[in-house]
DNA sequence: TTAATCTTCACAAAAATAGTAAACATTAAT
DNA sequence: ATTAATGTTTACTATTTTTGTGAAGATTAA
Protein backbone atom coordinates (compact mmCIF):
# COMPACT_ATOMS: atom_id res chain seq x y z
CA UNK A 1 0.00 0.00 0.00
CA UNK A 2 1.10 3.62 -0.73
CA UNK A 3 2.11 5.53 2.80
CA UNK A 4 0.15 8.18 3.95
CA UNK A 5 3.25 10.40 2.80
CA UNK A 6 2.76 9.40 -0.65
CA UNK A 7 -0.67 9.66 -1.34
CA UNK A 8 -0.75 13.39 0.54
CA UNK A 9 2.46 14.14 -1.83
CA UNK A 10 0.12 13.10 -5.26
CA UNK A 11 -3.16 14.67 -3.46
CA UNK A 12 -0.69 17.96 -3.43
CA UNK A 13 0.64 17.76 -6.40
CA UNK A 14 -2.78 17.35 -8.04
CA UNK A 15 -4.31 20.31 -6.40
CA UNK A 16 -0.85 22.32 -7.69
CA UNK A 17 -1.45 21.25 -11.70
CA UNK A 18 -4.90 22.38 -11.22
CA UNK A 19 -4.25 25.57 -9.66
CA UNK A 20 -1.27 27.34 -10.07
CA UNK A 21 -2.43 29.23 -13.15
CA UNK A 22 -2.56 31.89 -11.32
CA UNK A 23 0.69 31.92 -10.03
CA UNK A 24 2.45 30.34 -6.86
CA UNK A 25 0.07 28.57 -4.95
CA UNK A 26 0.47 28.32 -0.88
CA UNK A 27 1.59 25.30 1.13
CA UNK A 28 -1.16 26.57 3.49
CA UNK A 29 -3.78 26.52 1.02
CA UNK A 30 -2.89 23.56 -0.03
CA UNK A 31 -2.60 22.03 3.65
CA UNK A 32 -5.93 23.15 4.02
CA UNK A 33 -8.23 22.13 1.25
CA UNK A 34 -6.22 18.73 0.84
CA UNK A 35 -6.53 18.37 4.50
CA UNK A 36 -2.84 17.54 4.97
CA UNK A 37 -1.01 18.58 8.54
CA UNK A 38 0.74 21.84 7.51
CA UNK A 39 4.43 20.58 9.09
CA UNK A 40 4.18 17.26 7.32
CA UNK A 41 3.63 19.05 4.30
CA UNK A 42 6.45 20.58 4.52
CA UNK A 43 8.46 17.71 5.08
CA UNK A 44 7.05 16.07 1.78
CA UNK A 45 7.62 19.42 -0.40
CA UNK A 46 11.15 19.74 0.77
CA UNK A 47 11.74 16.08 -1.00
CA UNK A 48 9.49 16.71 -3.60
CA UNK A 49 11.53 20.15 -4.34
CA UNK A 50 14.67 18.33 -3.82
CA UNK A 51 13.89 15.90 -6.27
CA UNK A 52 12.90 18.46 -8.86
CA UNK A 53 9.23 18.48 -8.94
CA UNK A 54 8.42 21.48 -7.75
CA UNK A 55 9.96 24.82 -7.25
CA UNK A 56 8.96 26.73 -4.32
CA UNK A 57 8.68 30.99 -4.67
CA UNK A 58 10.14 32.50 -0.88
CA UNK A 59 8.84 35.72 0.70
CA UNK A 60 5.45 37.75 0.55
CA UNK A 61 3.45 36.23 -2.22
CA UNK A 62 5.02 33.12 -2.62
CA UNK A 63 4.20 29.75 -2.90
CA UNK A 64 5.08 26.57 -5.08
CA UNK A 65 4.72 26.25 -8.55
CA UNK A 66 5.10 22.71 -10.40
CA UNK A 67 8.70 22.64 -12.19
CA UNK A 68 7.00 20.52 -15.29
CA UNK A 69 4.44 20.24 -17.49
CA UNK A 70 2.09 17.70 -15.71
CA UNK A 71 1.49 15.99 -18.82
CA UNK A 72 5.05 15.08 -18.62
CA UNK A 73 5.28 14.01 -15.29
CA UNK A 74 4.99 10.54 -14.81
CA UNK A 75 3.14 8.89 -11.78
CA UNK A 76 5.42 6.59 -11.54
CA UNK A 77 8.44 9.04 -11.21
CA UNK A 78 6.89 10.80 -8.14
CA UNK A 79 6.00 7.47 -6.07
CA UNK A 80 9.60 6.31 -6.58
CA UNK A 81 10.46 9.35 -4.59
CA UNK A 82 8.32 9.39 -1.61
CA UNK A 83 7.41 5.92 -1.48
CA UNK A 84 10.42 4.27 -3.00
CA UNK A 85 10.53 1.38 -5.02
CA UNK A 86 7.58 0.01 -7.05
CA UNK A 87 8.87 -3.57 -7.35
CA UNK A 88 8.03 -5.95 -4.76
CA UNK A 89 11.09 -7.79 -3.78
CA UNK A 90 14.37 -5.29 -3.91
CA UNK A 91 15.92 -7.86 -6.42
CA UNK A 92 13.89 -7.01 -9.25
CA UNK A 93 13.46 -3.25 -9.00
CA UNK A 94 14.86 -0.91 -11.58
CA UNK A 95 15.77 2.01 -9.50
CA UNK A 96 16.20 0.45 -6.26
CA UNK A 97 18.09 -2.90 -7.00
CA UNK A 98 19.51 -4.50 -4.06
CA UNK A 99 20.41 -8.40 -3.45
CA UNK A 100 18.11 -10.57 -1.18
CA UNK A 101 19.81 -11.42 2.23
CA UNK A 102 20.18 -14.94 1.84
CA UNK A 103 19.07 -15.48 -1.36
CA UNK A 104 20.52 -16.85 -4.72
CA UNK A 105 19.09 -14.83 -7.76
CA UNK A 106 20.26 -17.79 -9.81
CA UNK A 107 18.12 -20.34 -8.12
CA UNK A 108 15.53 -18.30 -6.92
CA UNK A 109 11.74 -19.06 -7.66
CA UNK A 110 10.07 -15.64 -6.85
CA UNK A 111 12.40 -13.55 -9.81
CA UNK A 112 10.66 -14.70 -12.07
CA UNK A 113 6.65 -14.10 -11.08
CA UNK A 114 7.92 -10.50 -9.54
CA UNK A 115 9.81 -9.60 -12.34
CA UNK A 116 6.25 -10.38 -14.55
CA UNK A 117 4.32 -7.96 -11.64
CA UNK A 118 6.94 -5.06 -11.49
CA UNK A 119 6.54 -4.40 -15.37
CA UNK A 120 2.75 -5.23 -15.37
CA UNK A 121 2.58 -2.38 -13.02
CA UNK A 122 4.92 -0.33 -14.54
CA UNK A 123 2.97 -0.97 -17.79
CA UNK A 124 0.52 1.58 -16.03
CA UNK A 125 2.20 3.91 -13.91
CA UNK A 126 4.91 4.67 -16.36
CA UNK A 127 1.86 5.70 -18.78
CA UNK A 128 0.13 8.13 -16.73
CA UNK A 129 1.01 11.52 -15.77
CA UNK A 130 -0.02 13.96 -13.17
CA UNK A 131 -1.87 15.35 -15.51
CA UNK A 132 -4.17 12.13 -15.21
CA UNK A 133 -4.15 12.20 -11.49
CA UNK A 134 -5.89 15.43 -10.76
CA UNK A 135 -9.08 15.48 -8.87
CA UNK A 136 -12.52 16.15 -10.42
CA UNK A 137 -14.78 18.82 -9.22
CA UNK A 138 -17.76 18.24 -7.21
CA UNK A 139 -21.13 18.57 -9.62
CA UNK B 1 7.57 -4.17 -1.21
CA UNK B 2 6.66 -7.17 -0.02
CA UNK B 3 7.92 -8.05 3.51
CA UNK B 4 10.66 -10.18 5.17
CA UNK B 5 7.90 -12.01 6.79
CA UNK B 6 5.91 -12.47 3.13
CA UNK B 7 9.68 -13.73 1.47
CA UNK B 8 9.73 -16.01 4.18
CA UNK B 9 6.48 -17.64 3.63
CA UNK B 10 6.96 -17.62 -0.01
CA UNK B 11 10.26 -19.58 0.18
CA UNK B 12 8.88 -21.50 3.12
CA UNK B 13 5.59 -23.06 1.26
CA UNK B 14 7.88 -23.35 -2.18
CA UNK B 15 10.23 -25.48 -0.70
CA UNK B 16 7.36 -27.68 0.86
CA UNK B 17 5.88 -28.00 -2.76
CA UNK B 18 9.19 -29.13 -3.88
CA UNK B 19 10.05 -31.37 -0.88
CA UNK B 20 6.67 -32.86 0.59
CA UNK B 21 6.55 -36.04 -1.49
CA UNK B 22 8.12 -38.05 0.88
CA UNK B 23 5.76 -37.13 3.72
CA UNK B 24 5.67 -34.08 6.34
CA UNK B 25 8.42 -31.62 6.24
CA UNK B 26 9.73 -30.42 10.11
CA UNK B 27 9.81 -26.50 10.47
CA UNK B 28 13.24 -26.91 11.83
CA UNK B 29 14.89 -28.18 8.02
CA UNK B 30 12.58 -25.41 6.21
CA UNK B 31 14.19 -23.02 9.16
CA UNK B 32 17.48 -24.14 8.38
CA UNK B 33 17.52 -24.87 4.75
CA UNK B 34 15.89 -21.46 3.64
CA UNK B 35 17.56 -19.43 6.76
CA UNK B 36 14.76 -18.44 8.12
CA UNK B 37 14.68 -17.97 12.39
CA UNK B 38 12.72 -20.91 13.54
CA UNK B 39 10.80 -19.30 16.27
CA UNK B 40 9.50 -16.51 13.65
CA UNK B 41 8.59 -19.12 11.37
CA UNK B 42 6.61 -20.81 13.80
CA UNK B 43 4.41 -17.22 14.02
CA UNK B 44 4.27 -17.47 10.13
CA UNK B 45 3.25 -20.93 9.70
CA UNK B 46 0.54 -20.62 12.45
CA UNK B 47 -1.28 -18.13 10.15
CA UNK B 48 -0.50 -19.88 7.08
CA UNK B 49 -2.04 -22.33 8.87
CA UNK B 50 -5.05 -21.08 10.25
CA UNK B 51 -5.74 -19.68 6.53
CA UNK B 52 -5.93 -23.23 5.39
CA UNK B 53 -2.59 -23.18 3.69
CA UNK B 54 -0.96 -25.79 5.83
CA UNK B 55 -1.70 -29.12 7.56
CA UNK B 56 0.47 -29.70 10.66
CA UNK B 57 1.10 -33.23 11.77
CA UNK B 58 2.40 -33.14 15.23
CA UNK B 59 4.71 -35.46 17.61
CA UNK B 60 7.44 -37.47 16.50
CA UNK B 61 7.97 -38.01 13.35
CA UNK B 62 5.68 -34.94 12.51
CA UNK B 63 6.16 -31.36 10.34
CA UNK B 64 4.13 -30.04 7.75
CA UNK B 65 2.28 -30.44 4.52
CA UNK B 66 0.73 -28.60 2.08
CA UNK B 67 -3.02 -28.59 2.41
CA UNK B 68 -3.76 -28.44 -1.41
CA UNK B 69 -1.98 -28.97 -4.47
CA UNK B 70 0.90 -26.59 -5.12
CA UNK B 71 -1.10 -25.87 -9.03
CA UNK B 72 -4.23 -24.84 -7.66
CA UNK B 73 -2.85 -22.16 -4.85
CA UNK B 74 -2.45 -18.91 -6.01
CA UNK B 75 0.49 -16.71 -5.20
CA UNK B 76 -1.86 -13.63 -4.66
CA UNK B 77 -3.77 -15.57 -2.01
CA UNK B 78 -0.72 -16.37 -0.29
CA UNK B 79 0.57 -12.56 0.17
CA UNK B 80 -2.87 -11.42 0.70
CA UNK B 81 -2.48 -13.57 4.09
CA UNK B 82 0.31 -12.75 5.37
CA UNK B 83 1.29 -8.95 3.52
CA UNK B 84 -2.52 -7.84 3.43
CA UNK B 85 -3.80 -5.99 0.33
CA UNK B 86 -2.20 -6.04 -2.99
CA UNK B 87 -3.23 -2.94 -3.85
CA UNK B 88 -1.62 0.68 -3.53
CA UNK B 89 -4.81 2.29 -2.09
CA UNK B 90 -7.66 0.72 0.35
CA UNK B 91 -10.41 2.48 -1.48
CA UNK B 92 -9.66 0.16 -4.60
CA UNK B 93 -8.93 -3.10 -2.99
CA UNK B 94 -11.02 -5.82 -3.40
CA UNK B 95 -10.64 -7.76 -0.86
CA UNK B 96 -9.45 -5.09 1.83
CA UNK B 97 -11.76 -2.26 1.14
CA UNK B 98 -12.20 0.75 3.42
CA UNK B 99 -12.53 4.11 2.62
CA UNK B 100 -9.51 6.59 2.59
CA UNK B 101 -9.99 9.30 5.27
CA UNK B 102 -10.63 12.60 3.95
CA UNK B 103 -10.97 11.57 0.65
CA UNK B 104 -14.13 11.57 -1.09
CA UNK B 105 -14.27 8.73 -3.86
CA UNK B 106 -16.62 10.37 -6.55
CA UNK B 107 -13.58 13.10 -7.09
CA UNK B 108 -11.04 11.38 -5.69
CA UNK B 109 -8.42 11.76 -8.90
CA UNK B 110 -6.23 8.77 -7.60
CA UNK B 111 -8.66 6.41 -7.96
CA UNK B 112 -9.02 5.41 -11.40
CA UNK B 113 -5.30 4.97 -12.26
CA UNK B 114 -4.80 2.48 -8.93
CA UNK B 115 -7.43 0.39 -10.00
CA UNK B 116 -6.10 -0.12 -13.14
CA UNK B 117 -2.73 -1.10 -11.64
CA UNK B 118 -4.74 -3.06 -9.26
CA UNK B 119 -5.52 -5.28 -12.45
CA UNK B 120 -2.58 -5.24 -13.92
CA UNK B 121 -1.19 -6.47 -10.79
CA UNK B 122 -3.63 -9.27 -10.27
CA UNK B 123 -3.26 -10.09 -13.91
CA UNK B 124 0.21 -11.55 -13.09
CA UNK B 125 -0.81 -12.44 -9.61
CA UNK B 126 -4.32 -14.19 -9.89
CA UNK B 127 -2.44 -16.55 -12.68
CA UNK B 128 0.82 -17.87 -10.86
CA UNK B 129 0.66 -20.78 -8.35
CA UNK B 130 2.59 -22.06 -6.04
CA UNK B 131 4.37 -24.75 -8.26
CA UNK B 132 5.53 -21.83 -10.18
CA UNK B 133 7.43 -20.49 -7.54
CA UNK B 134 9.30 -23.23 -6.74
CA UNK B 135 13.42 -22.92 -6.17
CA UNK B 136 15.65 -23.72 -9.30
CA UNK B 137 18.00 -26.63 -8.44
CA UNK B 138 21.92 -25.64 -8.74
CA UNK B 139 23.19 -26.89 -11.52
C1' DT C 1 10.44 48.05 7.70
C1' DT C 2 7.33 44.49 8.01
C1' DA C 3 4.37 40.75 7.27
C1' DA C 4 3.97 36.70 4.72
C1' DT C 5 6.17 33.20 3.00
C1' DC C 6 9.34 29.14 2.55
C1' DT C 7 13.72 26.59 5.00
C1' DT C 8 16.03 23.78 8.00
C1' DC C 9 16.87 20.71 11.50
C1' DA C 10 16.01 18.37 15.44
C1' DC C 11 12.92 15.91 17.91
C1' DA C 12 8.92 12.73 19.38
C1' DA C 13 4.89 9.72 19.26
C1' DA C 14 2.73 5.86 17.24
C1' DA C 15 2.52 1.90 14.49
C1' DA C 16 4.35 -1.86 12.03
C1' DT C 17 7.84 -5.24 11.49
C1' DA C 18 10.92 -8.67 13.02
C1' DG C 19 12.17 -11.63 16.21
C1' DT C 20 12.57 -14.22 21.03
C1' DA C 21 11.27 -17.22 25.00
C1' DA C 22 9.23 -20.58 27.47
C1' DA C 23 5.87 -23.56 29.10
C1' DC C 24 2.73 -26.79 27.03
C1' DA C 25 0.26 -30.54 24.14
C1' DT C 26 0.52 -34.32 21.01
C1' DT C 27 2.25 -38.26 18.72
C1' DA C 28 4.88 -42.57 17.28
C1' DA C 29 8.05 -45.82 18.40
C1' DT C 30 9.74 -48.72 21.81
C1' DA D 1 3.63 -46.62 30.00
C1' DT D 2 7.68 -44.08 28.67
C1' DT D 3 10.20 -41.11 26.06
C1' DA D 4 11.90 -38.17 22.65
C1' DA D 5 10.62 -35.52 18.82
C1' DT D 6 7.67 -32.65 17.19
C1' DG D 7 4.15 -28.77 16.74
C1' DT D 8 1.10 -25.04 19.84
C1' DT D 9 0.26 -21.08 22.15
C1' DT D 10 0.90 -16.86 24.33
C1' DA D 11 3.32 -13.22 25.80
C1' DC D 12 6.98 -10.39 25.40
C1' DT D 13 10.82 -7.33 23.36
C1' DA D 14 13.69 -4.82 20.06
C1' DT D 15 14.10 -2.36 15.90
C1' DT D 16 12.63 0.27 12.15
C1' DT D 17 9.42 2.96 9.70
C1' DT D 18 5.86 6.11 9.54
C1' DT D 19 3.71 10.14 10.81
C1' DG D 20 3.95 13.70 12.53
C1' DT D 21 5.52 18.45 15.70
C1' DG D 22 8.19 22.66 17.00
C1' DA D 23 10.93 26.48 16.67
C1' DA D 24 14.29 29.53 15.05
C1' DG D 25 15.86 31.32 10.71
C1' DA D 26 16.11 33.19 5.74
C1' DT D 27 13.93 35.55 1.94
C1' DT D 28 10.91 38.48 -0.52
C1' DA D 29 7.42 42.04 -2.07
C1' DA D 30 4.95 45.74 -0.79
Amino acid sequence: MLSQKSKYALKALGYLAKNQADGPVLMSTISREKKIPQAFLENIFHELKKAGFLTSHRGRFGGYTLSDDPSKTKVSSIIRVVNGPLAMLPCVSLNFYATCDDCCEATCGLRGIFQEARDALLQVLENRYLSDIIDKDIE
